[in-house]
RNA sequence: GCCCGGGUGGUGGAAUUGGUAGACACGCAGGACUUAAAAUCCUGUGGCUUCGCGGCCGUGCGGGUUCGAUUCCCGCUCCGGGUACCA
């Protein structure tokens, strides 16, 4: 019989789905395991090879799992709400739910030609209604519920009105946006708007009134890490900033949890780190200055309290609430010119002009508490409004940006830190002596700190605070493919959150889709929706894609349930994602608000784990090789268009030539530096694209001009490594590399490729390796269609390979490190065809082992060896001792760290006898004769080293 | 600037975390089979040196600890990722 992988595959597919091989039962006598891939939102282009490099190993893994014991849940599902499609719905007419399904159906075809063990009963798409309905649910948890600082937990709204009744808004220590306090009086004098606004500054889904990234292009709001440079995150569209009405998260609240349970969950150091960074915390205290001739006090936050006799003038930022109120007569004209020059400045040139000091006096004057001097209030582009409190005290003698801004503007500046002592360290290290600072002169700067923090708290003008870099978060949209907003307006437009039994509210359906200018909707446009409801109107902003990716892998646990977000029992069995993989670019939006989504939940007492992703590990992307032809810019007589290779191109720096990407099929050893165009490749350039027809091609050697006469040439062409994109010409489908090689094959050579977590260009070049290793793992099976496994006892060499590899497997999928263990499988076939062994007892465990790697050719074969139905037998316990132990072992011996020989020494000896049998064997002795021996280093199992 | 990674043959990458560096694979070279090619199989393949046995050098660079360092420590350097007027 021939190894066919096509017919194999597509026998075995069916079978798996006519048993229903895959279905996860919720069988609670098993232990459980849950490993999830991080769901796909189906493009268009459907998927290229490196998208499955993560579902590769999780298959891998859960298949692993399941042949050990564990009742292993694997699900997939789509994030399926989002831009693309509503922009393609634009462009064509076509409506998103259409489009979004017909690239589902498309991404679950490939995926199953690869072999997932996914149980697609359990799928889930975050656009249906029956989905949507729970994501909206929990949004009006969020809404009805407030941080309890003190109980470091969420807590209903009607408990905090309790309070409020109580004690009005000091009874209450919570996460807010309250500006100014109210009294228990002052509370039940409100109105019923005045109520709702004062909860609205509570609530943890929240609406505010602030400054948001407006994207015109888009016709949308961006949250901060949708945008890069200053440019949107897709499309590189131009981002302005303007106040709107907008539905935000209260993040913040959470911030020090998400913090510090960090150190909880088993991920990666970089992933945290960004994560920190993004929280990023900081230890300093506020501080409130006195105002002359007012009766305001500025706020500001510093991380450096102790060099408060350095301050000697104020910062805040042009935005800042209370500019036009500190600007004195005076200085009108130039404060007003300064911020319309700050308006006029883009985001991008703000960020990339970062140097260039700005700002304006505003002819006011506070009073440092300190020294008790005038100190002058400025306004700056450096203070940014969002970040602590929007003001700064500055000390220009400690700080590099005070400085260059005190020196632009003839500022005073007064050292306070004496950094003599520490030559080489730099105004941010904390070190030094305090000196100009009364009561602080001679303490050194960290315990300065503490004792400033302590005299600012006995004066009352401030106290010790950590604050976050985090914002809260920005969560309305204003496009129509997302989750309504489960909210509406009564008649005095206080929102009130739809109750379960009115949910899910469905878009309508619609077939405009075009944005809206001036920040509404498109839903706004459709006022039967929005009136719908007698005595209300709805809400018109749709939730960011993030809102459906937030709590997906709580769904799979029960995904058909219509009561529940999942069953209890089934939430408290499966509890949280054991194994996590997916891309690093998710690293701070999808898995920061996952985090929240569950805490929160926790907080509920709905899920019973604190953090959703135990273990996470981020795989890295397989990029694309990007060939380029050098096309000359002049074109030559009558038109012609002139191409030439890499190094004419390059030493003729005053030529100037496009770089036109070209189909990697046609180019000879691609990827590499020397890759090139042969005649053959040239002529399927032209034919590929008929408007190159009759070009010339310029090599160092020869020139060809297409359709004219056969020259030997070789045209070199430039490689880089990048994106796998439609327009590089280098999209290479795992559906070709299926069909060519087999299903088995491409997911062996994705892992063998290289560790998961590593970046990498695809290169086709090493798979007939893998290829032949499958081929020979067959020939164990089969010469000349005949089935040769025997029943012969089997060799303790064959033994000894055998489980070696099963332990090496089995350990190294413990350590996610999948390309070794090919490795191993690779030696072991190759050891076993020297040995020229087919033996049932070999060949049978042997089969179990690989079938987590390669489905296919293991259920055959295992069929093949008269075995019922699918792998099921676990052959991964570890039988390796029984083996290995009573052999013995080769221990190189060296004398004074030089290799000299090497002797067989039983396994089971002691590290004495080790040291006797090395001493007293022949060939050592011959190396130590005549020597005294000082000292002999044994290590069990490895080595022993004589030193003399 | 700051925070994470990383630097090993022609290439992708191993090395049980201090114990024979280069597993496995690609590529390349030679050979077998073939009329020939493909496919397959065998042999070799870090560098220098030697007819050969062997010897010397070798994990980005410079030092250190150790009997022994790709691994640990100190100082550089280059590459990749993240992030930034963050007070």
């Amino acid at each position: 019989m021939d190894y066919n992988t096509a017919d194999i595959e597509s026998r075995w597919k069916k079978y798996w789905e006519e048993n229903g091989t895959y279905r996860v039962s919720d069988d609670r006598s098993k232990p459980k395991y849950y490993v999830l891939d991080m769901f796909p939102y189906p493009s268009g282009a459907g998927l290229h090879v490196g998208h499955p490099l993560g579902y590769i190993a999780t298959d891998i893994f859960s298949r692993y799992k399941r042949q050990s014991g564990f009742n292993v849940l694997h699900p997939m599902g789509f994030d399926a709400f989002g831009l693309p499609a509503e922009t393609y719905a634009i462009q064509t007419g076509v409506h998103p739910a259409k489009s979004t399904n017909d690239n589902i159906e498309k991404y679950i075809q490939q995926l199953s030609n690869i072999g997932f063990n996914y149980d697609w009963s359990r799928s889930v798409k975050t656009c249906k209604p029956e989905y949507y309905k729970w994501t909206q649910w929990i949004f009006t948890q969020l809404f009805a519920h407030y941080y309890n600082n003190d109980a470091e937990k969420a807590q209903s709204i009607d408990s905090l009105v309790a309070k409020f009744e109580e004690g009005g808004s000091t009874a209450v220590n919570a996460a807010t946006s309250l500006e100014e306090d109210f009294t228990a009086n002052q509370w039940k004098a409100y109105s019923a708007i005045e109520k709702a606004e004062a909860l609205m500054n509570y609530r943890l889904a929240y609406q505010k009134i602030g400054y948001v990234n407006w994207c015109e292009a888009l016709g949308t709001v961006l949250a901060n890490d949708q945008i890069k440079d200053g440019l949107s995150d897709r499309g590189g569209h131009p981002v302005e900033k303007r106040a709107m009405k907008q539905w935000a998260l209260r993040i913040t609240a959470y911030a020090g949890r998400l913090l510090s349970d960090l150190d909880s969950v088993d991920w990666s150091d970089s992933l945290k780190a960004m994560q920190r960074n993004w929280i990023g915390r900081s230890e300093g205290a506020q501080v409130f200055f006195d105002i002359e001739n007012n009766d305001k006090k500025i706020e500001v936050f510093t991380t450096r309290p102790d060099t408060i006799f350095g301050a000697t003038y104020m910062v805040l930022a042009p935005e800042h609430d209370w500019v036009e109120e500190l600007t004195t007569d005076a200085q009108k004209d130039k404060i007003r010119d300064y911020i319309s020059y700050v308006n006029s400045r883009s985001e991008i040139e703000r960020m990339s002009e970062v140097k260039e000091v700005t700002g304006e006096f505003t002819g006011s004057y506070a009073i440092n508490p300190f020294t008790n001097e005038r100190v002058p209030i400025w306004i700056g582009e450096y203070v940014l409004k969002d970040y602590g409190t929007g003001a700064i005290m500055a000390v220009p003698s400690d700080d590099e940006r005070d400085k260059a801004f005190a020196t632009k503007f003839g500022l005073q500046i007064i050292d306070v830190v004496d950094k003599s002592d520490y030559p080489g360290s730099s105004l941010k290290d904390k070190t030094g002596k305090m000196i100009n600072s009364g009561f602080l002169n001679g303490i050194e700067v960290v315990a300065a700190i503490t004792a400033a923090i302590k005299a600012i708290e006995a004066k009352g003008i401030g106290s010790g605070k950590i604050n976050y870099r985090m914002r809260d978060t920005n969560f309305s949209r204003q496009r129509y493919w997302g989750e309504p907003f489960p909210i509406r307006y009564n008649s005095e437009g206080i929102a009130e959150a739809l109750p379960l039994e009115r949910l899910p509210l469905t878009l309508p359906d619609t077939d405009d889709f075009q944005p809206a200018v001036g920040g509404k909707s498109p839903l706004a446009r459709n006022e039967a929706w929005v009136n719908e409801e007698v005595g209300y109107t709805r809400e018109t902003d749709t939730m960011p894609a993030v809102a459906g990716s937030s709590w997906y892998f709580l769904r799979y646990m029960d995904a058909g349930n219509p009561e529940e977000i999942a069953s209890k029992e089934n939430l408290k069995y499966w509890d949280s994602v054991d194994l996590y993989v997916g891309g690093t670019e998710h690293a701070v939006s999808h898995l920061l608000y996952a985090r929240l989504w569950h805490k929160f939940l926790y907080d509920l007492e709905i899920v019973p784990s604190n953090e959703p992703f135990k273990k996470l590990i981020n795989q890295g992307m397989i990029q694309g090789v990007i060939e380029f032809v050098y096309l000359q810019k002049e074109k030559g007589e009558g038109g012609q268009n002139i191409f030439v290779s890499q190094e004419i191109a390059e030493s003729n720096p005053e030529t100037e030539y496009a770089m036109i990407p070209i189909h990697i099929d046609f180019v000879s050893s691609y990827g590499s530096p020397d890759s090139y165009l042969d005649l053959e490749g040239l002529k399927k350039f032209t034919e590929w694209w008929p408007s190159y027809k009759g070009a010339k091609f310029i090599s160092a050697d020869a020139e060809y001009i297409d359709g004219g006469q056969d020259v030997e040439i070789n045209l070199v062409t430039k490689s880089e490594v990048g994106k796998m994109s439609k327009r590089y010409y280098n999209v290479v489908n795992p559906d070709d590399m299926v069909e060519k090689y087999g299903a088995d094959c491409f997911r062996m050579y994705e892992m063998f490729l290289g560790p998961i977590e590593q970046s990498k260009p695809w290169d086709t070049n090493g798979i007939d390796g893998v290829s032949k290793f499958l081929r020979k793992f067959w020939a164990l099976f089969y010469t000349d269609e005949k089935l040769i496994v025997n029943d012969d006892a089997p060799k303790p060499e064959a033994l000894k390979i055998l489980h070696q590899t099963i332990k090496k497997v089995s350990d190294d999928i413990e350590k996610f490190s999948f390309n070794t263990s090919v490795s191993a499988f690779m030696v072991c076939v190759n050891e076993l065809r020297s040995q020229k062994c087919h033996s049932r007892s070999i060949l049978t465990p042997l089969v179990q082992t690989l079938a987590p790697f390669a489905p296919f050719i293991s259920e055959e074969l295992w069929s093949k060896l008269g075995n019922e139905g699918s792998v099921h037998h676990s052959a991964y316990p570890k039988f390796e001792e029984q083996f290995i132990k009573e052999d013995s072992i080769e221990y190189p011996i060296s004398v004074n760290g030089k290799k000299r020989d090497a002797i067989q020494i039983p396994s089971d000896a002691t590290k004495d006898e080790i040291e006797k049998i090395a001493l007293a064997s022949e060939v050592i002795q011959k190396w130590i004769e005549g020597k005294d021996v000082r000292k002999v280093i044994v290590v069990p199992g490895r080595m022993v080293n004589i030193v003399v």
